[in-house]
DNA sequence: GCCAACGTTGGC
DNA sequence: GCCAACGTTGGC
């Protein structure tokens, strides 16, 4: 079991919004190497840690977990969407995605500054300076210590 | 609002 | 294939 690491902003999809949905389609993913985990990587059951960026303050919120295999994300074909591709069709899709499902929040959000603070965290690559990808392994040892941290006050 | 650290685009 | 210009992400 491989775990795993996703941002969002909150005013585009929040921690509370997933626990009042239960499930949602991660979509609007257009990075590739964000979308090759989801394609290649990910598997149904597997754990995600939830975090909201540029939030105030950005923090680790929550746990999801991947609740389908991977498919092909509809707003890349939806001119209405702001995630429409021009160059994306049904037969050659371009983005791929993966639902996920709530699990639970974190029992306190854990603040970016906290985590760049703990040892037992270095090296996780949220916490790399100038970090953008919005979909990331996480290793098995640095998932335990948040949910070590988030369970002390 | 600033800006560093990217990723993408497109001319050549 | 190179790389400059540009756009985006996201912390601060």
């Amino acid at each position: 079991m491989s775990c795993w690491l996703v941002k969002s902003e909150p005013e585009a999809y929040s921690i509370d919004r997933l626990e009042r949905e239960g499930r949602t389609m991660w979509e609007g993913v257009r990075n590739y190497q964000a979308r090759n985990l989801m394609r290649d990587q990910m598997k149904v059951g597997e754990l995600v840690l939830f975090h909201h960026s540029n939030a105030d303050p950005p923090a680790l919120v929550g746990i999801a977990r991947v609740a389908s295999a991977p498919y092909p994300d509809p707003t890349q074909f939806d001119p209405a969407s702001k995630y429409f591709d021009a160059k994306a069709t049904k037969e050659a899709p371009r983005w791929i995605l993966v639902d996920l499902e709530f699990v639970e929040r974190l029992p306190r959000p854990l603040p970016l500054a906290e985590l760049k603070a703990d040892p037992g965290l270095e090296g996780m690559e949220l916490l790399r300076k100038g970090s953008r990808l919005s979909v990331q392994p996480v290793l098995d040892a640095h998932f335990q210590r948040v949910k070590e941290l988030s369970a002390s006050p």
